[in-house]
DNA sequence: CTTCCTGCAAACAATTTGCAGACAG
DNA sequence: CTGTCTGCAAATTGTTTGCAGGAAG
């Protein structure tokens, strides 16, 4: 895992790679999550970035968010009960450990599945209770064809 | 994994078991659970619902899905870009392989992580890009303090 | 200068909720 | 009969969007 400083300037320099602006307001919040070791939400980010950047608005925090997400520089966790969570530090897909009641999400370091769940267990004194794995790819059909072959509908 | 009559009877027993009231609503939706093979969303299950009980209203899908969830007889899988998706047939936590193009959830079957992945890719034909592994469990401190050390709110 | 970015407020969409009447047991 | 469930509509909330003015390059 990078340092903090080397978070910050790489996402500083894909930003200017792709062309964007940089401003103040966007590295006020690089600033934060580079810096930030918990998984914030955005709100979270929006209210560390305003002590830094009064004038900036959570659609601001958004927008900068979804471009680090196409660039690859922030991986997004989704949740749909609570709010998305963020994390700039490892932007990869990587292994999450969530507490189901104070929703802390820390990340475990092991190697694979089988001896994961338990070494997990007896590591962080997590008491394990599910868990979830997905997969994300392009399946055969839509490798093929240019269009998806099933649509998901947003509205009625 | 169960067959359908099979699910179908293991979720009208739970209900039961647990005291709640079998509805003609609550028995379509059962059906559609145990039936679907794929991972419908709440506005898919209450289309097919309605052709057997016409009545029925999104409300009322996603009420009994509360209920299933928690009575464990559904899994829920949560997104919060599109919706969530819901899985009656194997409610217990299990990898799936979702296309990133069409949508679609699957449910492969292997064994352990690191094969998993190449086995996947080569079994399934997906063009594996991405994946969420997280475990869902009770941290060291939740589980001595009554309360949760960590609160998520939920408005300003 | 020109184009992209910000801030604001309104829009959106999935999900949840309150309540009065309906019905399972 | 009684307490739970349904249907309806309104509320909630995280996230997104349109637009006019502002600033990066």
């Amino acid at each position: 895992m990078q340092d903090i400083p080397s978070r910050f300037d790489s996402m500083l320099r894909k930003l200017r790679e792709k062309g964007y602006r940089i401003t103040p307001q966007r590295l006020a919040i690089l600033k934060i999550l580079a810096g930030s070791r918990g998984h914030p939400g955005a709100k979270e980010i929006h209210a560390l970035v305003k002590t830094d950047c009064p004038t900036t608005t959570i659609a601001t925090v958004y927008k900068t968010l979804a471009v680090l997400k196409s660039t690859g520089e922030v991986l997004e966790l989704e949740f749909s009960a609570d709010y998305n969570r963020y994390d700039g530090k490892k932007p990869g897909p990587h292994p999450h450990l969530i507490c189901i009641k104070c929703k802390r999400i820390v990340d475990p370091d092991f190697t694979s599945l089988a001896e994961m769940t338990e070494k997990l267990a007896s590591q962080t004194g997590y008491k394990l209770i599910s868990h979830r794995l997905d997969f994300y790819g392009i399946c055969p059909e839509c490798q093929q064809k240019g269009q998806p072959i099933f649509f998901v509908h947003r509205g009625e």
